[in-house]
RNA sequence: GGUCGCGUAGCUCAGCUGGAUAGAGCAUCUGCCUUCUAAGCAGACGGUCACAGGUUCGAAUCCUGUCGCGAUCACCA
């Protein structure tokens, strides 16, 4: 039992006895730094039901709880709130509770508990992936690892979307413009390949409307009736024919894709546990549909094509399959989901995907449920905001996007000159220097997209760089180093015990800090929000650094005082890697 | 127009399941490296929590309305 248990217990029998008074909810907070103490109760809640004045309430409790709660040494009272002075004694057991767990904080995942599958990054195979999908890995594999760290079984996935007429126009302007090019030839990443093929259509495109506009036709027409595009249209029919040739270029030009990808997913330190590919699920929901229309959960329409009728719950009607038959985006995100629930033993499921998507999502949800599935009401839309420049929303077409490889590189490149301006990497060899430049660009990128809300959007100016310093990856990573430096030169002082009468203000202060890691894991997990995680860390190493810079550790005078202080310190930077391994972030040995 | 989300310091963000005087970082300014790594620490400056009502002992937080920004409402994905 932890000390906020203990204390909720006894508060609650404190108010019985003296009161006869059964509460439910005991408001607990940290005092505030302005007041002595540790924990506070507010006793405002209670005040209408006793009809005494709250100073009166907070004193008695206060006396209760000094008499009977060893962890409580004193108390003081403040208009309706009761600060607790917590033990020493407390804080010191805890200390050497934890010391020996290197996975303090993290619940192990459970093997007799079905799993949670997590859906994100979603590519398409057509373009490099960009700064969205930075921020959209980094939230899957964040949320994911949060997860596990409630003990929760995680399998990661994603959806790859390798056809349609988007993947067609990559090809088809290959085909045309690409002279045999490939990665190897060109020494271009294969999704960047793709990806320059994907505007060089769009460049052809634009030209021949502008020739058709100039030879008299509408705007409409010009746009459908452009060559390059009737061809990519046959080339996506050939395609469902599984025509070979079309289906060669294909597998080629995806498999240099699918290169690209696995290099900036190891870049990024993202991993799937499982891939599904939108061409071997695209054709599962139109079956569960037509079933759909059969039991009379959705209707056809005159000319043929099938509607879900969802105004019942607000609602508009939403097609499910066109007149010809052929599916649509929801269509294969039904069978989609439904296929995962038959591969995997999971109870629950999360789609981290843009908030542009929100109506899809809840559509989506709701024809699961009209069609009867029982997990439909365990689905959830992890729905984050979008990535925004100074100048607007980032639009590939306009050449606007901020590509990942780039902008990971530039992060080491970054990291790498103010590490060379510091200098204090003397004895590196090269190669661990790089490695370290890496940890310290991608701690800085990491952090700087993760510890926002989720659901806000987030502001990046491309002109400006991503601090390196105050609430910042590094910051919190050239902590981590710092403590590593103590621990190397401490010896064997850390397997020692301890013997001490009483805590300095900030030596008490980092354990309070220390205590609530668990509880902000749980609020991390049930909110959804690695920014959960992310600031709490900032708030302990804040804490941590205001210690050691003032309180001697190595230096002090008296060896116990020196054993605890590096346990301490130990501790503090076994959950600084800890948290940081939820973020998807590593930490340097040093910097 | 309907629906959803957001609006906190010059900028980027915490705080939002109601609690004490609204917190950080960046930027600007002041101190601190002969002692464990100064990517640090200590401090100053900076706020009508968009606005107006309401609920409450108490509202940045909950409710209603207004304004502003964004997304969405496709036989695109």
């Amino acid at each position: 039992m932890n000390l906020e248990q203990i204390l909720r217990q006894n508060i609650k029998k404190a108010l019985r006895q003296l009161y006869d008074l059964e509460i439910e909810n005991v408001e607990l907070q940290v005092t505030r730094k302005d007041f002595e103490g540790d924990i506070t109760l507010v006793v405002f809640p209670y005040v209408k039901q006793l009809r005494k004045n709250p100073k009166e309430i907070a004193e008695k409790t206060g006396e209760f709880l000094l008499k009977n709660v060893p962890e409580v040494v004193d108390y003081n009272v403040v208009g309706g709130f009761l600060n607790l002075v917590v033990s020493d004694k407390y804080y010191m057991d805890f200390l050497n509770r934890i010391f020996s767990d290197k996975n303090y904080g993290l619940i192990p995942v459970s093997d007799n508990e079905k799993a949670l599958m997590v859906e994100y990054s979603s590519p398409n195979t057509n373009k490099p992936l960009h700064l969205g999908h930075i921020r959209n890995n980094l939230l899957g594999h964040s949320i994911s690892e949060i997860y596990k760290a409630t003990g929760k079984p995680v399998i990661k996935t994603q959806i790859i979307n390798d056809r349609g007429i988007h993947i067609c126009k990559s090809m088809l302007a290959w085909q045309k413009f690409g002279n045999g090019e490939t990665p190897e030839s060109s020494g271009l990443k294969g999704d960047h390949l793709a990806g320059k093929y994907y505007v060089k259509f769009d460049l052809e495109y634009k030209k021949q409307i502008k020739d058709l506009l100039e030879g008299g036709l509408t705007k409409d027409q010009a746009e459908k009736q452009a060559p390059i595009l009737l061809e990519a249209q046959a080339m996506l029919r050939k395609w469902e024919a599984k025509d070979p040739e079309v289906m060669k270029l294909w597998h080629k030009m995806n498999g240099w894709v699918y290169k690209g990808f696995e290099q900036t997913y190891k870049n990024l330190g993202v991993s799937f546990d499982k891939n599904y590919y939108e061409s071997e699920t695209y054709l599962l929901g139109k079956k569960v549909v037509e079933e759909g229309l059969k039991k009379g959960v959705f209707f056809k329409k005159d000319d043929g094509s099938v509607w879900a009728d969802l105004s019942d719950e607000g609602l508009d009607e939403k097609l499910l399959l066109r007149a010809d038959g052929t599916s649509v985006y929801i269509t294969q995100d039904i069978g989609t989901a439904i296929k995962r629930f038959e591969d995997f033993d999971i109870d629950s499921h999360i789609y981290v995907v843009g908030n542009e998507q929100d109506y899809h999502f809840q559509v989506l949800f709701l024809i699961l449920k009209k069609l009867g599935f029982k997990w439909a009401d365990k689905l959830y839309h992890l729905s984050y905001g979008m990535v925004e420049l100074p100048d607007g929303k980032m639009k590939s077409r306009e050449g606007t996007v901020v590509d990942a490889d780039d902008l990971m590189d530039e992060m080491t490149r970054t990291a790498r000159e103010i590490s060379q301006e510091l200098g204090k990497l003397e004895g590196y060899s090269e190669e661990e220097k790089e490695r370290l430049y890496r940890i310290i660009g991608l701690g800085a990128l990491k952090y700087f997209i993760l510890k926002v809300d989720p659901k806000r959007s987030i502001m990046f100016d491309p002109k400006k760089s991503i601090d390196f310093q105050g609430n910042t990856g590094p910051f919190i990573q050239y902590t981590y180093a710092r403590i590593q430096s103590i621990l190397r030169k401490a010896g064997d002082l850390r397997l020692k015990n301890f013997k001490l009468k009483t805590l300095l203000v900030k030596e008490k202060e980092v354990l309070k800090q220390l205590e609530s890691f668990p509880q902000v894991i749980q609020n991390a997990a049930q909110q959804q929000n690695p920014g959960v995680v992310a600031n709490y860390t900032y708030d302990l190493v804040k804490t941590y650094n205001s210690f050691y810079q003032s309180v001697p550790i190595l230096a002090a005078g008296d060896e116990n005082e020196r054993i605890f202080r590096v346990k301490l310190s130990e501790k503090v930077a076994d959950t600084i890697q800890n948290a940081f391994k939820l973020l998807g972030i590593d930490v340097p040995e040093r910097m």
